[in-house]
DNA sequence: CCTCTCCTCGCGATATATCGCGTTGTGATT
DNA sequence: AATCACAACGCGATATATCGCGAGGAGAGG
């Protein structure tokens, strides 16, 4: 299927300069990695644990027991292989950063073919809809009263607030992911955006 | 956030039912339950387990290890317990049913918005590598300290945004229970005034 | 009755570890 | 030099478990 975003023994080396950097546990290395690039990627644990475990095995990091954690250390002998190969790493950390555009490249277009299969489903659970309608047959009136369409609206805008959190969430985090800052200014200007947004709303409901 | 599939209690009782089918392990019993309800939904390991954990406590299943599984069955008290409320399970499965296919409207919108999202996203990426043409690519764009401002403000943005949720859902719920309606033109309204929102916080965000 | 507190619950995020598939690199044999 | 078996590797899927948050429900106390 999708080929490997790092290529033989390149992750190895990634995670022997990570920990050089400090030590970390299994999770924090997913976590950095994710954060390097770009966010798209983030290298699954059935990929890290495995080579953390072989590093340990070969005696190039040492692993401590944390509470819940695991915590690993590089040894002498791991410094070492990084000073002897650390020059791949420049070329490591390209070839990464290319397999990382691919893959998002990949992804727009998976997202495209999902749009289709969305589409189709929509289709089904409109004839779903209308099947249930015909065979169910109307409560007491054609028209709905006040009270049914405000709840049916009601459940349309919680709907809409959720969309509206959940979009917001993503674009923070896709913010940071890419390694922008976030600073307390944009802080305070967000929060004064829902202020407005939430007093304009409150009008809506007063008329 | 999104109201949970399975309401207080519900979770319990299902998981029961399929022990009483037959003894399963916890991975099996998530699998089973995504299978039930569409493929859209399933529960998360930190649903099963601590429930799981919890019946085992009371009683109501045995744990037993088989090499990396453990396998969880039903005993007497359990088939007891469901025996007594097993009329509740209809109820209960016409509620999940509901609640996954409003689920699957929210990742309807979730995958429009992704599309827009995405192609701002190539945009950048494509920037990005005008840029790194001609600049030496820096490996890390932001400052430890800068990230960890931003991940503090981060969390005060959601928190913003969850107060924000909360107090707008509070104004609706008022709004409708002091007898007065909420029209589909005040939704609309509303729709339009979060898109504006979200639009500015955009805005913020790249400046 | 009403409300306030506390416990429970569902759930995403955090954390760790193994298995099997397909690919790639390597060394041995031809 | 070519090839061919075998090991090492990346990675998604499988498997388990805990933590903390926010919402729900039950019971106490007014």
């Amino acid at each position: 299927m999708t080929p490997p975003v790092f290529s033989h023994g390149s992750l190895r080396l990634y995670l022997l300069k990570l920990l050089d950097e400090t030590p970390r546990h299994g999770y924090e290395l997913i976590q950095a990695l994710g954060d390097r690039f770009g966010g798209t990627y983030s290298p699954s644990a059935g990929t890290i644990y495995p080579r953390l475990a072989k590093l340990e095995e070969e005696g190039l990091v040492t692993k401590a027991s944390d509470g819940r954690k695991t915590v690993y250390r590089i040894t002498d002998a791991g410094r070492a292989e990084l000073a002897a190969r650390g020059d791949e790493l420049g070329r490591v950390e390209s070839e990464v950063t290319d397999s990382v555009r691919r893959l998002a490249h990949e992804v727009r277009s998976d997202v495209t073919t999902a749009m289709k299969s969305l589409k189709a489903e929509l289709a089904s659970a409109a004839r779903d809809a209308r099947e249930s309608a015909s065979r169910v047959p109307p409560v007491s009136s054609t028209t709905p009263d006040d009270r049914t369409t405000s709840r049916l609206a009601l459940q349309d805008a919680e709907l809409a607030l959720n969309v509206f959190r959940h979009d917001t969430r993503a674009a923070l985090r896709t913010h940071i992911g890419s390694g922008r800052s976030f600073t307390s200014a944009q802080l305070a200007e967000l929060r004064i955006e829902l202020e407005r947004a939430a007093t304009s709303i409150k009008r809506i409901l007063t008329h």
